[in-house]
DNA sequence: AGGGCTATTTATAAGTT
DNA sequence: TAACTTATAAATAGCCC
C-alpha cells in the first residue's frame, strides 16, 4: 500500500519507524473500531510504543470490561484443559503457564476503596491541527451536559491549544524582538548587545530598547 | 475496500456479517502483527465476536505479558470499569472490582467499597453554550496565522473555557462527593462528618472514605 | 514534525464455483 | 460452507512542504 511494496521486517530507520508507526497506527485503530461496529463485537486493542507509551483503544465503555472478560474466557480454559489433562493421565500434573499467571488475578479482587470511572475514552484521532482537533468537541455538545471524562479529555486539548497558543505568541515576540534588534543595530552599530525590554500588557507588545 | 462503499454501522444481515468478520478479523491481525513488526512495538489484539468466541493476537510470547504491562501501566492511570444502571442514584456497594488503585492508597482504608459513576449526575445548569464563544475562531484560520491579537485574544477565550470545563468538573466531583458522604452517613449515622479524600488522576476519579 | 499528496499496494465486498 | 475471483475502496510509502 505506497510508493513500495514493504518488507515484513523491523525498519531500522528510525525517523521512517516512527512514522509508519503513527501512520499504522491510526489505521489499525481505524480498522479496529469497524470491525467492531460492522460485526457488533467486542474489540480490545493495546499498543505500546517503543518508548513504553501506550495506545489502545476498546469498543466497549471500558478496556477491562474487555480484559475482564478474557480473564473470565481463560479462567474457564484452563479450568477445561485441567480437566482434559487430568482424564488422560489421571495425575494432577505441574500447573502450566496459564493457570499460574491466572493466580496474578485472584489477588487484585477486593476492593475497600471508592472508586469511580467515568466512561472510558479512546481518542482515536489526538493529533491533527489543534483547531481541528477540538473542532468535533465543540459541534453538537453543551459543557454542562459533558460527563467527566468527557470534560477531561476537553481540558486536555484545550490545554494544549493554549500552550500553542502561547508558544506561537512567543515566537511572534522572538521575531519581533529580532527586528528590533536588527533595526537598533543599525542604528548604533556596536559590538555589544542592546537590551530589549519587552512589555506585555494586553494584545499589544511594547518595546523598548537600551 | 470492495465492490461497494461501506457504511460504518452494524452489518444487519447475518450471513454477511459474519462473512466480513472472518474477513476482517483476519485482515486485523495481519495488520496487527505488521505494526508488531515493522514498528517493532508490542501489540495485543482481543476479539470476541457475537458468540462469545475469544480470537486474540499478541505481538509477544504471551498475551499475559502485555496485559501485565497494562497493568503496571493502569495502575498509574488508573483504570476501573462500571455498569450504568445502579449508579443512578449515587451510591452502589461494590466488593468484588479491580483493586488496583489500593496500591496507590496504602493508607486509605474505608469501611465500604463504593464507585460511582459522575456522568450520570442530573440537575444540570442551563446556560448557553461557552462554546460557541469561540466557534468563529475555529472555522478558519491556523493558529500559525493569526496575529499577535488574534492571538491574544483566542488565549483569553480559551482560558475561560478552561476554567468553565474546571469549574463544571468541580461541580461534578462535589456531587459526587455528596452522595458518597450521604451514603456513609447511611452506615453510619453519627453526627460527625467523615473524611473524604478525592484523588485526581487523570479522567478518573478515585475517592476513599474514613 | 505533522499534514497533504499521489502512485501503488492491500484489503475486501460481492459475485462465482 | 468455504474457497476462489474480480472490481473497487482503502491504506499507505515515499515525497514535499
Amino acid at each position: 500500500m505506497g510508493r513500495g511494496k514493504v518488507q515484513l521486517k523491523r525498519i531500522e530507520d528510525k525517523i521512517s519507524r516512527q512514522v509508519t508507526f503513527s501512520k499504522r497506527k491510526g489505521g489499525l485503530m481505524k480498522k479496529a473500531n469497524e470491525l467492531a461496529v460492522l460485526c457488533d463485537v467486542e474489540v480490545a486493542l493495546l499498543i505500546f510504543s517503543d518508548r513504553g507509551r501506550l495506545y489502545e483503544f476498546c469498543s466497549t465503555e471500558s478496556l477491562e470490561e474487555i480484559l475482564e472478560r478474557y480473564r473470565i474466557h481463560a479462567e474457564e480454559e484452563a479450568a477445561v484443559r485441567k480437566r482434559a489433562e487430568q482424564e488422560k493421565h489421571g495425575v494432577v500434573d505441574h500447573k502450566d503457564k496459564q493457570s499460574q499467571e491466572l493466580q496474578l488475578f485472584p489477588k487484585l479482587r477486593s476492593n475497600h476503596g471508592i472508586e469511580m470511572n467515568l466512561a472510558e475514552c479512546t481518542d482515536l484521532q489526538t493529533s491533527g491541527n489543534p483547531l481541528q482537533m477540538i473542532q468535533r468537541h465543540l459541534d453538537t455538545q453543551n459543557i454542562e451536559l459533558k460527563n467527566m471524562t468527557e470534560l477531561t479529555q476537553l481540558e486536555k486539548e484545550m490545554d494544549a491549544i493554549l500552550r500553542q497558543i502561547r508558544f506561537r505568541k512567543t515566537q511572534l515576540m522572538m521575531d519581533a524582538a529580532k527586528a528590533v534588534h536588527e533595526e537598533a543595530s543599525h542604528r548604533h552599530p556596536k559590538p555589544w548587545t542592546s537590551y530589549i525590554i519587552i512589555c506585555l500588557a494586553g494584545p499589544r507588545i511594547k518595546m523598548a530598547m537600551m
